[in-house]
This record gives C-alpha cells, structure tokens and sequence, in this order.
DNA sequence: GTAGCCTTGATG
DNA sequence: CATCAAGGCTAC
C-alpha cells in the first residue's frame, strides 16, 4: 500500500528544480486524500473528514475489511469507498494512534503541540529558503515522531561546548550548538536534563504522557494490530523506528547495544535540515546588496556540502569511541575520511527518501536529475550518475539506518590511516564494528545471510566514488570556482599534505 | 458513517 | 486573552 505515498502531487508539474516554482502550496493539501487541509490532527495537517475519520476508527475500535487488493486509491472523491485502505493510508502517512485520547478529555494541548510548532517553523523556513536558493522544496516532509526524539536525549557532550580542535576548523563560521530547546519539551522533563553522568539506560519515570492517563492505557485501549506493520513492507521507509516502545521497556531484540548506541550518536536529520537551511538563506541574503545577485548553484552546493561537513565533524566528535581519541588521532581519522562521510551522507539519503529521478538535498531540497544533466557539467553529472547507481544497489540490499550508522563508523575508523597514537584502539573498534554490523544483519534479516558481505562489498565503491569527488573538487578548487574559506578546501589540503 | 461546524481547555 | 488541536454534535 505504500504505492500510494506520491498521491500528494497533483499537479504532476515537472518543475525543473532550479528555478523559481510558483507557490502552490502542496503541503495544504491532506497527505490522505488530497482535500483541504483544516490544521494538523493527530501527529499531522490533514484534512477535517480525515481527522474525523481516523478519530472514529480508533474511538470506537473499528475494523474494516477490502473488498479488493488492499490498494484502493484513496482521494477526495473515493475516499468513502474503502475505510480499511483509507485508514491504511492514514497510519502510513503518519497519523498518530496515541493522539486519540483513551479518556475522550477534550480541549488542551497534548505532547505534540512542540512537534507542531517546530513542523511550522521548518515549513516557514524552507519557504524563505525557495525564495532565496530558488530551488524547489521536498513536497513530502517527514514529520519527527516524538518516540524518535527521546532516542536522542543523550546527547553526550554538546558541540560548541568546547572549542574544536585547532587547525580543523577556523573558517567564517562557528558551529552553532543545536537548540536543545524543542528537544526538551519533547522528552520526558526528567530525561531532559539528562544528567552528566548518568547512564543512558537509566530507568525512566513511567509518565509523561496526559496527565491522568498512563502510557499502559493507551497500549491496551488500541491492539497491537494497528500499530505492528511489519518491515516487511517493500520500501516503507517513512518511520522505520516508530514500533511504540513504553518508556523503560527493554532493549530492542536482535539489535546489538553497540548499534544502537550508534544510532543514539545520529544527529537528528531536522535539526540538522533546518540548521543547514538557515545558514545557507543567511550565506544567500549576505549576497549582492538588493538581493538580485544569486549564487551559483555550484556554490550554493559547495556551501551545503561545507556545512555538511561541519556537522559531520560535529556528530564525530560527540560520538562513541571517537571522543575517547586525542585530538591529534581525531583529525588524523578526519581528514581521511572526510569525503566518504559526506558521499555516504549524501547517499544514504538518497535511500532513505529518494524518488526516482530526483536527488534530495541536506536542506530538504529536491533536485530533478534532469536538472543536474542539463546544467552540470560531464564530470558532476557522472558523478551523481556513479552515485545514484550505488544508491539503487544500497536499495536492493534494503539497507537500514543502523546498517548505514555502522558504515559510518567502519569509515571513521580507518585501521590503515598511518602513524596513529592509538593505533589499536582504532583497529579495535573497527573489528567491533565489523561484529556488531555481523550480528545485527543476521539476526534482523536471516533471510539474507549474505546481507553482511554484500554490504560490505559496496564500502570500496563508496571509497572510489569519493575519491572521485574529491578530484572534481580539486579541479574546481585550482580553477577558482570553490568559495573560500572553505572545510572541504581545508580537509582537501590537509589531505592532500599527508599523502 | 460522513463531514462540516461547534465547544473545550492547556499553553504561551 | 488568543490560539488551536482535541472531542462533540448533527444534517445529510
């Protein structure tokens, strides 16, 4: 059913990407059925019949039979044929069980207010950034479950707390220490202020949830049926970890610790997004004084690999294993790695949220391929082809988050990068990575036992493609086309220098 | 059962 | 006091 995820593009207008696209607001259409949006409801802007619709399925515990292949095409006008696929499509969309109230209290604010909001303000910005980057927008957002965000409430040292490394990063700007200030809301008050110190497993407090109804309630109100879609949904990728897990509930089975404290080290993809974007509409505002002056797209991508690159540096430096390096080993590792990291960044997303035909930017922007072939040059064009074709291998092995956070890892710790002060350390966490990557994809796929390897075949491709890229930035850099004050130039030299 | 409009009440 | 997402009501 989940053919139906690009039903929300009625226009169907082949937009061009680097252009100006007129404002029709797609998002104020319901991702459901494509009516009018009335306000979110129930974890997300959906129309008022929607709303109504979901609130009575799960009010009143229906159950609904297809009478056909459970892939009925659900719009404004069919919406009322077939309520199983109709409510289908509004778990796969993202609405949210646990805002149907057990205890039917009406009024008031419930833990998603904070989600809203901060959905509102990502909205406004990507708006502001259309008009100043003039690229077009992702039409389909994802929306940041809560379940997700209390993954992320260790946040082990914060960057900017302490001064990075010096020599690795002293360009025009300072690494802005993400607002924990959403995030707080969000988890429970007492995780919140997650001590210094404290374990990460600490036993939590059982509610946060509406005052007057415990997280059990809401449990054993709605069965499982509804929530447990299994992963074996073909290229379901919208909210692969939002299997509800009550707070203080044991560990996942099957997935070693060490994956997911990997996972816990992710940086949150919106924060990064939306911190991203704003740099770049603020890098953009700075240009030419009436705003006339665009940058290039060459440079608009260079500033955003730029500042990918920073919260590479950031996420590694915050992240296990990797802090315990002095500082010497760290930028040792860094610098040998850098443009992996940001080629698998950038690859990875493209397996995640990719459509055909399109590549989707750290900002959230989408660019056609279409776009890129006719305004690129040869050799980019060929690069993002190289890259795209090692996505659609990723795609088939359906590779997941944690397979990918263990990629970024067996990439940081690079046994072969020379004259390390802890040599063993590094080879160490490497062969543990290795196990951990091993046991999980044996235990989450025993179908395909040779998953692992197959995995692990596509690193050196990875490897070469970045090697790729870092000579097209090399090129570019020597014709005088990189904007300066650049981390990717400097990593470039520092590379280059140790070679 | 559907869907448009109404009432409610915590939040800021 | 305004906001706005919850639940409620009711004509179709």
């Amino acid at each position: 059913y989940s053919s139906q995820y690009n039903a929300g593009d009625p226009t169907g207008v082949p937009l061009t990407g680097m252009e100006y696209t007129y404002d029709v607001d797609l998002e104020e259409l319901c991702p459901v059925c494509g009516d009018k949006v009335s306000g979110y409801h129930y974890g997300l802007l959906t129309c008022e019949s929607c709303k109504g619709f979901f609130k009575r399925t799960v009010q009143n515990n229906k159950r609904y039979t297809c009478a056909e292949n459970q892939d009925c095409k659900i719009d404004k006008t069919q919406r009322k044929r077939c309520p199983f696929c109709r409510f289908q499509k509004c778990l796969n969309v993202g609405m949210r069980l646990e805002a149907v109230r057990a205890d039917r209290m009406r009024g008031g604010r419930n833990k998603f207010g904070p989600m809203y909001k901060r959905d509102r303000a990502l909205k406004q910005q990507k708006k502001a950034l259309i008009r100043a980057t003039g690229l077009k927008m992702e039409t389909t957002p994802p929306m940041l479950s809560p379940d997700t965000q209390t993954d992320y409430t260790f946040t082990g040292s914060l960057p900017g707390l302490h001064p990075l490394p010096k020599g690795i990063l002293h360009t025009t700007t300072t690494p802005i220490a993400p607002t924990d200030y959403d995030r707080s809301l969000y988890g429970p008050p007492s995780l919140g202020m997650a001590m210094p110190g404290l374990p990460p497993h600490a036993p939590l407090p059982p509610q946060y949830q509406y005052a007057s109804f415990p997280s059990r309630a809401i449990k054993s109100e709605y069965p499982d049926h509804y929530t447990s879609s299994p992963d074996s949904v073909v290229g379901s990728y919208t909210y692969p970890e939002q299997v509800y897990s009550g707070p203080g509930s044991p560990q996942v089975p099957g997935v070693p610790q060490l994956v997911l404290e990997f996972l816990r080290c992710d940086p949150d993809e919106l924060q990064v997004q939306s911190k991203i974007a704003a740099h770049l509409q603020q890098e953009q505002s700075g240009q030419g004084g009436k705003g006339q002056e665009r940058l290039s797209p060459f440079s608009l991508m260079c500033h955003m690999a730029d500042q990918t690159l920073f919260s590479i540096v950031e996420w590694a430096r915050s992240c296990i294993f990797f802090k315990e390096l002095k500082v010497g080993d760290q930028m040792k590792l860094l610098h040998n790695c850098w443009s992996e990291l940001l080629v698998l960044d950038f690859i990875s997303r493209q397996v995640q949220h990719g459509k055909e035909g399109s590549v989707l930017l750290v900002t959230g922007q989408e660019v056609e391929l279409a776009s890129i072939a006719s305004q690129a040059g040869a050799t980019l064009t060929s690069l993002v082809q190289r890259g795209q074709e090692l996505v659609e291998k990723l795609q088939t092995l359906q590779a997941d988050r944690r397979e990918i956070a263990c990629f970024k890892f067996l990439i940081l710790f690079n046994p072969d990068v020379k004259l390390l002060e802890s040599q063993a350390f590094v080879e160490g966490v490497q062969e543990q990575v290795n196990g951990a990557l091993l046991e999980y994809t044996m235990c989450a796929y025993p179908q395909h036992l040779d998953k692992f390897s197959r995995l692990l075949m596509r690193l050196p491709e990875l490897k070469a493609l970045s090697a790729q890229a870092e000579d097209y930035l090399c090129y570019k850099h020597l014709s005088g086309e990189v904007p300066c004050n650049n981390l990717l130039i400097e990593m470039l030299h520092a590379k280059r220098a140790c070679a």
